[in-house]
DNA sequence: TATGAATGAGCGTTCATTCAT
DNA sequence: AATGAATGAACGCTCATTCAT
């Protein structure tokens, strides 16, 4: 019941999880995810009372990982572009180092399992990202859209993005930057 | 001679797995399949040997569709911005129109279960829209971006743009027209 | 209805049986028999009311084969000893010739499916073999034993036989030499 | 610690089988056996991987029972043909008192899904029964045939004396006696 | 708290048999 | 008579979840 005995065990399960999800999709066996994790099968379930909350807490903790990594070494006083590029460039370099935990994202994205409550929980942390992606809504090229728009864009550019570099590793430095330029291009 | 297999038994299973899987996902039960389509369980592999199958031939029929849409109407002698702009509003009002169907397709793309065989042949389909985003990538917007680059990022935003309407059906074409600006900002 | 409409078809039906049934046990399709055979797969429901059925006309047909080749050259004017050995050479390399046939045979008779009429069926063939085995029996060797018991001993020795032949097909004459003598010892 | 697994389940397991396969064949379901067994239709999976791996345990099992039936009050220091009685009468009256797994253990070795493994895990148990099989062999009558030949001889000859006794319960100890005497005959 | 055996509903698939053609 | 599509019960097996230890 008190669901935080142990953090570390939490945080095992949800990285074996991350893992197995990108392996072998939502359908991933609890039991397999608690092996990986070092845990007998029942285990999990004093962490998580069942397989639908793990995967919202999943979605959560990825969505919260990526968050810490666009803000670690934020240009705070840089421009719009700057700013924009890191964020853009960042995210990239996320997702190439954890192509597994990217791939899971995605696959619970779509999955139909992540509540409206869990959704609005990702959107509520607030920080120069958002800050900066607002700054970019008020420009003219997103007039008329609705908030949250800019966001979206650059996130579904960054999956097209994402899916060129994975089958040319070798210009992923390039692709990056001028699929960055065709997004500023659309902002300007 | 026996009862010849019938194309619109096919055609209704697939239609029936569509909807099936826009609301259950992936693991919807064949069972349920096969009684949506008005068959008898066991009919079902009479047309696909197995579900696997079943979804990749679901796959290929959903992008033919989208592809038969597109074509419909196709102003072959317009301009270049007034093609991209019946390609963009196009797909917008089929996905609209058919939402189980779009919801379906984004589904079994990152499924993983989609074969590099089905994904080539869904690739081979050639016509003025092809015709028309390859001329797009010609521009100086997509330099040194792969061949491809362009159909990709359009798919991106639209999917981005079909959540938002969903949330406001009522903006409807003023957002489909909006996006549209911001796509085409980026290609000019 | 009518059971023999083609007694080409019949027979081939039972052929592909005990082939496929050799190859993947009672539990071969019918399906699979009836294609191996040429036909559609209801066609086979001309010939046989069911399953069963069919496996009990194939326990009777192999029986009948097996006689059909003892009797062919049999030396009715020898004397005892040469009959016996007649009969079991000729049992063995039938056996060799046909192994499908043998090793279906042998599932079919302990599958439990036989019924007491095909068993009756099958001992009703009377002829020289019957009659040498009769013969057999009246020696010392079988007082106290039932009628029958020489030919079940006579068969239960050719499969522990068979057996040995099929790991060391080299060895066979001489082996059904050997054990034919092991077996005349009993009997003498 | 959670429940150990029980060795008792898994007897009770293979127990069910045994009589399962005895009434039903080898196409037993699986979940019969385990509601025999007194258990959960999955619990039958924790301790059997799968129905094959089952079906070699139980043969493995019966080839056992019947050994350890043979061994117990086995006549060490008598002579062969006292020994080689022992083992006659010992196999048939377990056979009499056991016909569900005499009948079962015949139905699996045909099955063609007992492995060589399997086989070879049968055959590895030596003691005082193979010794004076061997001892059998040495004899004149073996001579030219191959190990194990007299232990097959007498395997198939006892399959025919069964055969008969379960038609003629009544006089089983006198066909018992006289088989054997037919069995020593060809020793001799 | 941690364990993993136990549970049984549920799934994908097979197959003997029926029946429209 | 021959065909093979249609049927649905049945099967082996999986897996989220419970619970005795």
């Amino acid at each position: 019941m008190a669901r935080l005995r142990s953090p570390e065990k939490r945080s095992a399960i949800l990285e074996a999880a991350a893992h197995e999800i990108a392996e072998s999709g939502i359908g991933a066996p609890t039991a397999k995810i608690a092996r990986r994790a070092g845990l007998a099968e029942g285990t999990l379930f004093t962490y998580f009372v069942n397989k639908d909350e793990l995967l919202n807490a999943l979605y959560l903790q990825l969505k919260s990982e990526i968050y810490q990594h666009l803000v670690a070494n934020f240009p705070h006083k840089a421009g719009l572009e700057h700013r924009a590029w890191h964020i853009w460039s960042s995210y990239c370099a996320w997702a190439i180092r954890f192509p597994a935990k990217r791939k899971t994202a995605a696959q619970l994205k779509v999955s139909g399992l992540i509540t409206a409550v869990t959704r609005a929980a990702t959107a509520a942390e607030s920080g120069p990202v958002d800050a900066t992606l607002c700054e970019l809504e008020q420009r003219e090229a997103f007039r008329g859209l609705p908030p949250g728009f800019a966001s979206a864009t650059m996130g579904a550019m960054h999956e097209a993005t994402l899916e060129f570099i994975a089958q040319r590793p070798g210009e992923r430095k390039k692709l990056i930057r001028r699929s960055f330029l065709l997004f500023w291009r659309a902002c300007r």
